[in-house]
DNA sequence: TGGATATGTTAAGATTTTGTTAAGATATTT
DNA sequence: AAATATCTTAACAAAATCTTAACATATCCA
C-alpha cells in the first residue's frame, strides 16, 4: 500500500490524520517539525506527503521547494489555516500538487489523496533522478556529479539508478541480482560487490553515502 | 517564449493557470467563452491551447474540430471535469493532443505542457531540421553539412532524421528497428550498426557526436 | 583474543558488444 | 536484361565490460 508522510506539529491533528489514513490501509509515517520531515522525505520515498505550512524549524514552503529541487516526485498536499489566494498560489508555484485548508474533513482529505495517488501512478516515470549532487538522466544514460559528467558502464548505471530509486532501503545481493541481472545467482556470487566497489570509486572514493549493510547487502542513505 | 491561449470560463481556474504559466515564463493570453477563444486561436498562432470542454457560446470539442479543419497545428490540451473514457476518446478523435481532468495539479499541467511543446518543436512537421552544421530538408530528402551536400541513402536519411528528432536520447536498436524498419528483428540483427557506421563515415569520420551507448544503442549528443 | 565470516580490492581472462569490411541479396534504374 | 545502387548478412577484429578467483582487510562472536 502507498506510503504517506505526515509533517505536522499539532499533535491533535497529526494523530487524527494518522489514525484515519491507517484505517484506510495506508502505510503512515509522521514527523513533528520541519527539519525532521525534510530529512525523512529526502531519505525515504513516500508516495505522498501531507505538509503543514507553519512548522517549527523549517516551514512547509521551504521543505516543498527543497524537495522538488532535489528531484523528489512525491504527491505533496499542503495543509494550512491560511485561506488566502496568495499562499495558495505560492504553494502551487513551489511545487505542491494540492492544497487543503484547515479545518478539513477527513473524508475530503482521503478523497483528494486517493485522486492524487491515482494520478501519480499513471503519470510518466521521471526521467531525471537527483540524489544530493548526483543527477541521473535515464533517457540518455548520463550521470553527473556536481555537474561533471561521470562515465558509468551499463551495469553501474543500472545499479546506481536502482539504489537511488530505492534509497534508504537496504537491498540484498539477491534482490539486486534478481532485479538487475534478471535471475538469482546460486548464493555466493561476488559480482555485486565488485560493481559496488567500482561505483564508489567513480562517484567519490571518500564519500560514504553508499553504505554496506553487513550480512545483507547495500543501501544508499 | 511559447505563446499559450487559455480558453476557460471559470475565472478562478483561469487566473490560477495564467499566474502559474506566466511564472514559468510563458506568454499567456486568455479567452472566457468559446466563440472568443475560437476567434483568437484562428487569428493568432499559439504554440499551445488549453481548452475547457464546457464553455458558453461554443463548446471545446467544436472549437477543437473547427481549428483542426482549418489546419491549425497548435498543441491542444483539453481541460475537463468529465472523467469518462468516452469524452476522452472523442477528444483525441477530434484532434486534441492531450487531455487533463479537473481537478488537476498545476505541476501536472506544466509538465504536460512542457512535454507537449518539446514534442511540437522538435518533431512535428518541421521541414528543415538543424543539428549544429548539419541541415536536413525532409521534403527533398537532402542533407547538408556546412552547406555542402552530402548524399545519403534512404535508410541513412531516415536514421539521421530520427536521431536528430530524438537528440540527446539513447535509442535502442530495437526502437530504431521498430520505428524505421517497421518491425522488430529477432534480437540480434546488426543492420543498425552498419548503417550507423556508414552514417558516421559520410558525416564526419572524426567527429563524435554520434555516440555509442554500450549495451543499449546509439545517441546524438 | 582469535578463529570464522563477510566485505574490500585487484587483476586476469572470459564474455559480450561494437567496429569494420566485403560479399551476396534485393531493389531500382536504364 | 543488364547495370547500378542499396540493403542485409556474415565473419573477423577490436574494444569494452563483466565475472571470477584470489588475497587483503574488516567485523563479528564465542
Amino acid at each position: 500500500m502507498a506510503k504517506i508522510l505526515i509533517i505536522e506539529d499539532e499533535k491533535s491533528i497529526q494523530r487524527l490524520i494518522e489514525y484515519d489514513l491507517k484505517q484506510l490501509g495506508y502505510d503512515v509515517d509522521s514527523a513533528f517539525d520541519g527539519y525532521e520531515g525534510y530529512k525523512k522525505a529526502s531519505k525515504t520515498f513516500y508516495d505522498a506527503i501531507l505538509l503543514d505550512l507553519m512548522l517549527p524549524s523549517m516551514n512547509g514552503m521551504d521543505i516543498c521547494k527543497k524537495l522538488r529541487t532535489e528531484g523528489n516526485i512525491s504527491y505533496i498536499i499542503m495543509l494550512t489555516a491560511v485561506d488566502d489566494e496568495y499562499s495558495k498560489i505560492q504553494g502551487f508555484d513551489l511545487g505542491a500538487d494540492d492544497y487543503i485548508t484547515k479545518p478539513f474533513s477527513p473524508r475530503e482529505l482521503a478523497a483528494r489523496l486517493k485522486a492524487g495517488l491515482r494520478r501519480q501512478a499513471s503519470s510518466t516515470k521521471k526521467d531525471v533522478l537527483q540524489y544530493y549532487d548526483i543527477k541521473i538522466i535515464r533517457s540518455s544514460y548520463e550521470v553527473y556529479k556536481a555537474d561533471i559528467r561521470i562515465k558509468l558502464t551499463l551495469k553501474e548505471f543500472e545499479l546506481l539508478t536502482y539504489l537511488v530509486v530505492n534509497k534508504g532501503q537496504a537491498l540484498s545481493r539477491n534482490q539486486l541480482l534478481t532485479n538487475l541481472w534478471g535471475f538469482s545467482y546460486d548464493g555466493d556470487s561476488r559480482v555485486v560487490d565488485v560493481h559496488i566497489y567500482n561505483l564508489r570509486d567513480k562517484l567519490d572514493p571518500k564519500a560514504d553515502y553508499l553504505k554496506t549493510v553487513r550480512g545483507i547487502g547495500y543501501k544508499l542513505i
